[in-house]
DNA sequence: GACTGTGAATAGTTTCACAGCC
DNA sequence: GGCTGTGAAACTATTCACAGTC
């Protein structure tokens, strides 16, 4: 392990949560919250959101609160979203166009710069604002866009092949779509969704509760 | 506590991924699989995998493996998939039609039934099969579709409400991909998916590994 | 008086290592 | 000999409760 004081996962995972009501209270003029307050809008307990934020430093003030502005900011700086990133997808199928166009990616510092296919008669299309390009050209098309981030967007068989292209192009981060699991080399980041595989969990707790009763689904 | 034996949350979310492989090593024609191949398909640990599965009974054989078919089975029983579950999609933007028309959800056992949006433009157009119905409406469709699971896409400041009056029409599951944690009383179950966030997660690995090195990113 | 920051206690999860079975 | 099932050990995460600060 190197220098850097180390933030446990599940804290990792929290954080973008946290900035995500933080910035809506800036919007609503909010200048400092209460743990209490910040961590019923978010949906956790107060114990944990401040143990979560006392990872990152004592940004709080006793008797007051966090100061929504600062706290903003240094959760964005620890998130390393200083810089916009730079967003390819691949795969320009249902998921992927939705994915290219939609707001929540842009609104939050992500540029889709790329979008590929590997159906000759989408290429040159646009998706959004982004032109279609052939798969055959990521390896090239990724490094020259700069890309930071892959979004795999393609069906199952052609997942791990893509996620190789991508790597070996330098792409640092992957988000998995494809439903399947794709492995990549130490050093490279990835998080995989599957869409199908989170309406199989809720089927398994809402099963729980037609049975039986007073079970909680899922955290 | 009922009288069910619990299964750890942990291993609930793995259950899809092994029913996932193992489905795929099935169509391959493979009747028997060890921990060791299995979990290294999945992405998990042999030790792990045993673990998992010893929560559902014994279902391997030693010296042998796993029995494909029978584990298809038992994981499957177990999730609560022996019937299908009937899907509404709340919100027919980008990210909605394209779940509308996903075919990992159908080809698991997963059917829209119904497609509801606010905007009146939209109303009575086809979403892959699916006519869009308004949103005034949904209450009294939801009931009568029998919907048992609740997709949301719709914009943040509408996700709340419409998951208040889905509940309220008795759907027992909500999928939330709106940005903004909603909750639900005790007995529905939910999962909120955040797109934006799986990036920032990932530029948060990422950039400790542009820094410094030997990171491992992430689970 | 209100609220944060944090050690200590508890709960949950993963890994280890090996006994037990085929 | 090969492989599962599982207690025990190690690790990670959450909750409690209160001392410390404004």
């Amino acid at each position: 392990m190197v220098g850097a004081r180390s933030i446990p996962q599940a804290t990792v995972a929290r954080l973008p949560l946290y900035l995500r009501v933080l910035r809506e209270a800036a919007a609503e003029r909010a200048t400092t919250l209460s743990s209490e307050v910040l961590a019923a809008r978010v949906g956790v307990t107060a114990a944990q959101l401040r143990k979560d934020l006392s990872h990152l430093g004592s940004y709080g003030t006793r008797g007051v609160g966090y100061d929504v502005e600062y706290l903003v900011r240094e959760i964005g700086r620890r998130l390393g979203l200083g810089e916009e990133r730079r967003v390819a997808i691949v795969g320009a199928g249902n998921l992927g166009q939705a994915l290219a166009r939609y707001g929540g990616f842009s609104s939050r510092g992500f540029r889709v710069v790329a979008v590929f296919d590997a159906d000759p008669a989408k290429v040159g299309t646009l998706v959004g604002s982004t032109p279609v390009t052939h798969s055959s050209e990521m390896a090239a098309a990724l490094g020259e866009a700069r890309v930071d981030i892959a979004v795999i967007t393609t069906p199952a068989q052609s997942a791990q092949r893509v996620v190789d292209t991508a790597v070996g192009a330098g792409v640092g981060s992957i988000l998995n779509f494809a439903p399947t699991t794709v492995t990549v080399p130490p050093g490279v980041a990835i998080r995989q969704v599957d869409l199908g595989i989170e309406l199989q969990i809720l089927t398994f707790y809402q099963q729980r509760v037609e049975s039986a009763s007073g079970v909680r689904p899922c955290p």
